[in-house]
RNA sequence: GCCCCUGUCGUCCAGUGGCCUAGGACGCCGCCCUUUCACGGCGGUAACGCGGGUUCGAAUCCCGUCGGGGGUACCA
């Protein structure tokens, strides 16, 4: 039973969901899966002051909407609840108590002055800044003296004085010397245990075996580790010691870290912009590891199964919208056309091209018209400027102001009016003939060019200079709409 | 300042001493296909940060150097 994988994803309900985040729970579930262990979605919502309830929601319906889902945690249950931290305070007490009692951490009284000053002339002398202990061995009278003043105490925890190593995942052998590593502040002086506290009391007490996390917090695992030894003497947890392994960052423009302002990190506007989950998840996938054999399309499922976490490469990587859109367009073409049309369905129906329950008209005009724009998609957003030709009324129908302007000249109008008569006596309405017919009649009888009468009609037909096939699109709209629609320019 | 991580085409990834005159993908540029836009096909562009070693042989090992990032909190 103890060997079995446990990894868990703990993210912070503040804002939206970033991307950066996506990528840890994404390989902290493959990693899960591939070892056929558990994955624990853990709530780290200890500061009041930032998480939300809100946020807390969208967290859960995104990591639902991508596909990511937990063994353990909220919503789910698990032996080792409640997942969410801020039901977990009383156990943080306790912790923190225990260590205190057995000497694993001490109570300073030192202002945030007294010790930001001090650092400082620390680093002046060229040496590491960082609490000096000041407080560790304090005397009975000391401790009555502070309390007179009315000084709260922080609760710091004694950092064992040696060398702290360990054999990183994606890393390889990292090591920090003590002298760098300071007694660290466990419980504010208001009694708010930290993140430092809490994140690996309950990695412990829920039994994780590999914390997976951003490069961000590879400068705390030192800390942590011996905290763990601390665990181990007090009791809290099995006394396992995870073994961790620190992804790189993901970036954005220039060289900096994808920050929570920048739109681009943003995993709601994806889930807006109509990227699948398949494709956004594939694309980050590749931020970072690597399938081998320069495979770069694949599905989660394939992933699972060959995640190795000694492929998982250290360095940071940049976001690249463009390499993402291509990922997320090549996942579109694997779609059939009836799950195709499903999502463009919901797409339609979001921007209002469509209403809420949609006609078994429109939905079979929606089917039919899915093949046309299959190959011509790379996000789902782009549906309604390709399609909503389709739906829209004819009274509210309107052409694209340049296009009619470049395309719909008054010398094409002749070959307008032909076709207007060609498409009424059209014996079957349907693709080929409209192709043959008008083709027969504008292009080889009256000799015009192609491209510039089909783009008239398409222009008049469709709004458009830009749109799915004509003869496609006029075959599915019916006889009577392309008709109308040649018609009115032909009246003006 | 100190500590830590990191350095292959513009970007992401492959490459772990000879398969490398460095491979794939995205991007970009041509050409073909084509009534538009796409898809597809073909071709091209472009990189081992630098300097020393080690070795018959280095992108791969060692040393140095330079660059990028992070930490140095009663943030996470």
């Amino acid at each position: 039973m103890s060997n079995k994988v446990r990894v868990r994803f703990c993210p912070s309900p503040t804002g939206d969901p970033h991307v950066g985040m996506v990528r840890t729970a994404l390989f902290n579930w493959a990693f899960a899966k591939h070892n056929k262990g558990t994955f624990v979605f853990r709530i780290e919502d200890t500061d009041a002051a930032r998480d939300s309830e809100e946020s807390y929601k969208v967290l859960l319906d995104s990591m639902r909407w991508l596909g990511l889902n937990w063994d353990e945690g909220p919503e789910v249950g698990g032996p080792f609840g409640p997942y969410r931290q801020s039901e977990r305070m009383d156990i943080y007490k306790d912790v923190a108590k225990k260590l205190h009692e057995k000497g694993f951490a001490y109570h300073c009284y030192c202002t945030q002055d007294e010790v930001e000053e001090r650092r400082k002339a620390q680093k002046e002398k060229g040496q590491t800044p960082g609490y000096d202990a000041h407080c560790r061995e304090l005397t009975d009278k000391q401790v009555s003296d502070f309390k007179a003043l009315g000084r709260e105490p922080v609760l710091r925890f004694r950092m064992p004085s040696k060398t702290i190593t360990w054999n990183d995942l994606v890393r390889g052998e990292l090591s920090f010397e003590h002298e760098h590593i300071p007694d660290y502040v466990l419980v504010r002086a208001n009694g708010d245990p930290l993140y430092t506290l809490v994140n690996p009391t309950d990695d412990a007490l829920m039994e994780i075996t590999h914390v997976l996390r951003g490069e961000d917090l590879l400068s705390s695992t030192p800390r942590q580790i011996a905290l763990y030894e601390a665990f181990k003497q007090i009791g809290v947890g099995q006394g396992i010691t995870p073994e961790f392994g620190h992804l790189p960052y993901v970036m954005g423009e220039g060289n900096k870290k994808l920050s929570k302002r920048d739109p681009e990190s943003s995993l709601l506007m994806y889930r807006r912009e109509g990227f699948l989950p398949e494709g956004l998840l594939n694309y980050l996938a590749l931020l970072g590891w690597s399938f081998g054999d320069d495979i770069e399309f694949f599905s989660m499922k394939e992933m699972a199964d060959n995640f190795e976490i000694s492929r998982v490469s250290a360095n940071p990587a940049r976001f690249d919208i463009k390499k993402c859109t291509a990922i997320n367009a090549d996942w579109i073409r694997k779609l059939s056309v009836e799950e195709l049309a499903n999502r463009m369905e919901k797409q339609l129906i979001e921007v209002g091209v469509l209403p809420n329950s949609p006609s078994k008209e429109q939905k079979d005009l929606l089917l039919a018209a899915t093949p046309l724009v299959h190959e011509r998609l790379e996000t789902l957003s782009q549906v309604p400027g390709m399609l909503s030709f389709l739906f829209v009324e004819e009274k509210d129908f309107v052409v694209d102001h340049e296009d009619a302007e470049k395309s719909l000249t008054h010398d094409i109008l002749p070959a307008l009016e032909a076709s207007v008569k060609i498409i009424k006596e059209l014996p079957e309405f349907k693709t080929e003939k409209l192709h043959d017919e008008l083709n027969r009649v504008l292009v080889t009888e009256m000799g015009l060019k192609a491209r510039i009468v089909f783009t008239a009609l398409r222009v008049a037909v469709t709004g458009r200079r830009v749109s799915p096939p004509l003869f496609e699109s006029m075959e599915i709209m019916g006889r009577e709409k392309v008709i109308s629609r040649i018609e009115k320019h032909l009246k003006k």
